[in-house]
DNA sequence: GTCCGACCCATACTTCAGTATGGGGTCGCC
DNA sequence: GGCGACCCCATACTGAAGTATGGGTCGGAC
């Protein structure tokens, strides 16, 4: 709870706490841009609109629990674009499309892309402010994780690579020994480096490491023979 | 390896070799069941056309690299039924719908509920050829998953349910000294359920015993705190 | 009743992990 | 040239893990 000195409502540029969702709008339509505005605010959510997909992107995504509801047919990039541009930037933030001219090719095409959901307009308000609270609750789960593994990361950026070896030979389930030999070292320096790294990864058991080092390098998980 | 006595090409009883792909089919019209049976044939996989979904249900799923294609309009129970249905059951074959009466909602619905892809009626050759590719790239993944899980599981099948405790235990990072403490028993036993349980699950070293127990209980994976 | 498996405990010993203390070297930077 | 980082090694010790051997209770299967 860093709650500052300023009322974190309908702000857009400090960082608000974290509860507070955030609902971002790109459609060309005025009408629908304050609509959809009054009609999230009437339920509590704060909303920021867009005009297009560039306006959006000059804008910092957001901190916080968010969705994006896209116009598929947009001047200049379109939603598709638009959606295929943030996957490249690796920004997950769900995302709604709303269209007039929807066809089948293009809402699978959507789907596959990763959307959440994929309203034709005209849409009940219902159906759109399910779809956002689906994509929220995915958010999130996402953000949870995220910031799981980003912890991780900031601890592990302090490691020296020597300690990183050692690290990656204790999460294979190697004795000391084994990693000494491995890395043409002594058990004592790998001891050394290990209990160095335990340290500045806050881990105290070995399950520990083994998890936060799974974490990043990519997660797979091989549970491989037993290392012996 | 268990190559029976039977050749297994397009057999559909026994249990064939791994790596020959498999296409489900299911649609009511039986020009489309031969000319796909025809099409997969000469791309060299494996097929079984079904009529309606009770057809496909009598059958047991096959347990190679495959995946199911479903025209959406079908006689009795409807493809996305199916879908629902096989989800249901927890089998996980990755699904591909085609169909001629394609609406928006409908497609939408259909990925939602985890299908691959969605063809309308008619489509081209290869379009449905790229679709059945990415499907058994994806189903051969799955099936690796899954192979490796149940090994673990079927190893941990002969596990006592205090050996369980004990393991759950050792997954958490705590000593055997906090684990007996935990249980209300002597550190001498949990050291006893340790290593007959390590001995059960294969596993020499700690970090092997980590990954398996996350295997077994749903891969949730926290790395919460250093374990005290 | 007997056997077996799951559970429990003990003593004794080996190996491994973890820490402390003290020493060495190279490199790059101010 | 000193300072700090990263790297390397040693001896000595504590505590945890792992193994072996021996023993015990209970309940269900044969």
């Amino acid at each position: 709870m860093q709650a500052g000195t300023q009322v974190a409502l309908r702000t857009t540029e400090d960082r608000p706490v974290d509860a507070l969702p955030l609902v971002l709008v790109v459609d060309d339509d005025p009408d629908i841009r304050a609509s959809l505005t009054d009609m999230f605010n009437s339920v509590g959510m704060d909303t920021l609109v867009f005009a297009s997909t560039a306006e959006l992107l000059k804008h910092d995504m957001p901190d916080r629990p968010s969705c994006l509801i896209l116009d598929l047919r947009l001047p200049g990039s379109s939603g598709l674009d638009l959606q295929a541009r943030l996957a490249e930037d690796g920004v997950n933030i769900p995302i709604i499309f709303i269209t007039g001219y929807a066809d089948v090719p293009t809402s699978v095409r959507a789907m596959k892309a990763g959307a959440l959901d994929f309203l034709p307009k005209p849409f009940r308000e219902q159906e759109l402010l399910d779809a956002v609270a689906e994509a929220l609750r995915h958010d999130r789960q996402r953000r949870l994780n995220d910031s799981e593994r980003n912890e991780v990361r900031v601890l592990a950026e302090s490691l020296t690579p020597r300690e990183m070896d050692v690290l990656r030979g204790v999460a294979r389930g190697l004795l000391n020994k084994q990693i000494a030999y491995e890395l043409g070292i002594t058990e004592i320096t790998v001891k050394m480096h290990r209990s160095s790294a335990g340290r500045k990864l806050k881990s105290v058991s070995v399950a520990d490491m083994v998890r936060k080092v799974e974490l990043l390098s990519g997660k797979s998980g091989t549970a491989g023979g037993g290392a012996g």
